[in-house]
RNA sequence: GCCACCAUAGCUCAGCCGGUAGAGCAGCCGCCUUGUAAGCGGCAGGUCGGGAGUUCAAUUCUCCCUGGUGGCUCCA
């Protein structure tokens, strides 16, 4: 809908001839109308209000009372004006929306002054001259017309009854309950980051009131940085950070092929009149963002579901080919956080997901195959620089049916884990799944973000129309494994961060993995007379990211500006050093200072990121030829 | 989205009861040629986040907006 709001001194009109047809007649004392000191609101209702004229009119009134609390008064007069939009609702539904806008202003305590719909009218307003007398707005109901179905998954979710419990490694199962905001039912010693993590889920008790570290590492070190002219929570990256992503990108992509997933790459937006799509998203509580395209209203992906299944139902698929996995780095992912609850890097509108979908023949299958990939995550994530499992805490939902049937199955996966893990259960299937699990980081501020995550889909094959053919000839449904290997990857970028934070509290050097770091190795030349020779040491690591510190500072602030950036080796070469032929090396991991050939120091960074990309310097090689991204 | 708080130079921050701003670092210029976390001096840097209001006068008080932080809610 549009709407041109006006707080006006007076509004006086006069109706003079239907403008069209239809309308009834308007009585003769409604022909005539004054409203003094009034928000008069010129609607006009539009096509697409015509799919949900309830939300319409719902989201004006909302509009219209906010509008009206600015300009401090509570009568508002409603005046069809059909001149606001091009493309204008038919005229029954935009006069049932007109009447449901007026029922939902009165129910809201306004004083509503409605005038005629359909007739040629002459008006007179006087409209007061201050900023916030004159406003228009277009307006769409909440998340476009599919806020009902939308919130059929957050209400399920709302109204969703939960038993906590933690499940040992003897498959016990510890029931919890709070009482004064702390988890109790489990002995939590030796289970410090466990209890953390229970009390993040079920008390939501925060104490701390301090911004994560990784924000201010995350600046600090020209990774990543807020973008104002964007939409809160769409982040831009510098040159450091983009090699960062990149190559946590490349890697994680790199051991889902590796595993055996067929990458693919499906469009980001998807329109929200597709039976299918619309139908899934009732059963997924996520905001998203709207786009209107030429032609039609579309939604941006909040994951790489559909465009999978989209391809999966396509395809001509046998039990012989099962279990099958699709998989995509979606670069982006959106879903429209509500503000309050961004956060760095941690909560984001647009973010990096990789997602792979398996397609298994049975439970068994699925169950079986989860148990593979969970293998595949598991390395990938230590081999991204985290103690495994010592850096995650586990958070297993699953539906009470699965969980009776497929105890022993839950339990082997605690095992597995090799610690104790949060179980959560739910009396009924609200999801499309039966049981998912996630690896939660556990950050300084007691705040927990899940990374990897599997689930087991139960549901989405048939709304699809994905089948295999089965042994016997006959077409079924596959289930559908669901998984993040890593989570999203600004995520991973988070929790190392946070990693990092926790090693500066604790006194020990912060640095990201050598793979990671975007500079590998800084050449510092003692004095001007070694610059020379600097330079020329950097071709020497051809497969590494070295650079020189070329500038006329200290030795002393050279090696400063080097340790600021988390350079993992500082190699120092002065006369000496040129005369022996090996470097003066300072490493960052050990705090040690050793003299090294070129060829130790190559090997030594070839062994510490064996088996990882490589992506070439992002910058100059020279400090005096770079540029600083922010201060 | 709701509540609270914050926004001053590229960065980190001072700035009293309303009288249009200051430091350190970074940058630029010069001197120094440095032996393992800041050498010295100078210069330049501001629509005090944006808009409106009150006032003779607003960085300062009020309102709205934008961005951020924390809490609530939420996190598929």
């Amino acid at each position: 809908m549009r709407v041109l709001f006006l707080h006006a001194d007076f509004l006086e009109y006069e109706v003079k001839e239907k403008a069209l047809p239809s309308v009834g007649d308007v009585p003769k004392d409604k022909r005539h109308g004054r409203a003094e000191e009034a928000l008069v609101c010129f609607v006009s209702a539009e096509k697409r209000d015509e799919a949900d004229p309830a939300g319409a009119a719902a989201a004006v009134a909302r509009n219209v009372e906010e509008v009206a609390a600015q300009v401090h008064t509570r009568r508002v007069v409603l005046y069809p004006y059909a001149h606001l939009s091009s493309s204008l609702a038919a005229p029954d539904p935009a006069q049932a929306i007109l009447a449901a806008l007026e029922r939902d202003l009165r129910a809201r305590g306004l004083d509503v002054h409605a005038s005629p719909f359909g007739y040629y009218k002459s008006f007179t307003i006087s409209v007061k001259g201050h900023p916030l007398s004159e406003l228009s707005r277009e307006i769409v109901a909440d998340t476009g017309g599919e806020k009902e179905e939308v919130s059929d998954a957050v209400r399920a979710e709302a109204k969703l009854r939960s038993a906590w419990s933690i499940l040992d490694l003897d498959g016990r199962l510890h029931p919890l309950a709070l009482t004064d905001g702390k988890v109790t039912g489990f002995d939590f010693n030796g289970h410090e980051n466990l209890r953390r993590f229970a009390t993040y889920e079920m008390a939501k008790s925060r104490e701390v009131r301090e911004e994560p570290p990784h924000v201010r590492l995350m600046r600090e070190l020209e990774l990543v940085d807020y973008e104002p002219g964007s939409d809160p929570g769409n982040l831009r990256y510098y040159a450091k950070g983009r090699l960062v992503k990149g190559l946590l990108e490349e890697f994680v992509s790199q051991r889902v092929i590796e595993y055996g997933a067929m990458e693919v790459e499906c469009p980001i937006m998807y329109d929200f009149e597709h039976p299918a799509l619309k139908s899934y998203l009732n059963r997924f509580p996520a905001r998203q963002y709207v786009v209107q395209t030429p032609n039609k209203r579309a939604f941006l992906r909040f994951s790489a579901c559909f465009g999978q299944f989209l391809i999966a139902k396509d395809m001509v698929l046998s039990y012989k080919q099962l279990p099958l996995s699709l998989y995509e780095l979606t670069r982006y992912s959106f879903r429209a956080e509500q503000r309050g609850e961004l956060a760095g890097l941690r909560r984001l509108r647009a973010f990096t997901m990789p997602d792979c979908h398996a397609l298994c023949a049975d439970l068994d299958q699925a169950k079986e195959h989860m148990m593979v990939r969970f293998e595949v995550a598991w390395d990938l994530l230590k081999d991204c620089g985290f103690a495994m499992p010592d850096d995650f805490e586990v958070g297993l939902r699953v539906t009470e049916p699965f969980w009776k049937e497929h105890r022993e199955f839950v339990t082997a996966y605690a095992r597995r884990w090799g610690k104790a893990i949060l179980v959560e259960t739910w009396a009924e299937q609200f999801f499309y799944f039966v049981m998912k699990y996630e690896w939660n980081f556990v950050d300084a501020n007691d705040k927990a973000a899940a990374l990897t995550t599997d689930q087991i889909d139960t549901e989405n094959a048939k709304r699809f129309g994905i089948t295999f053919t089965d042994e016997t000839g006959q077409a079924r449904h596959p289930y559908i494994l669901h998984l993040s290997p890593s989570g999203a990857i600004e995520r991973v970028l988070y929790a190392l961060l946070e990693k990092a934070a926790a090693d500066i509290a604790a006194g020990r050097p912060p640095m990201l993995p050598v793979w990671l770091s975007p500079v590998q190795v800084r050449v510092v030349p003692v004095s001007v007379d070694q610059v020379e020779a600097a330079k020329a040491l950097v071709d020497r690591f051809p497969d590494v990211r070295a650079d020189v510190d070329d500038t006329s500072d200290s030795l002393n602030k050279k090696i400063r500006n080097a340790e600021k950036e988390w350079i993992p080796y500082i190699a120092v070469v002065g006369r000496r050093e040129l005369e022996s032929g090996t470097l003066s090396v300072r490493v960052r991991a050990t705090k040690e200072q050793r003299a090294m050939t070129v060829d130790a120091l190559r090997a030594e960074i070839a062994k510490e990121t064996a088996g990882r990309p490589y992506k070439p310097l992002p910058l100059p090689r020279l400090l005096t030829k770079r540029p600083t991204f922010r201060g």
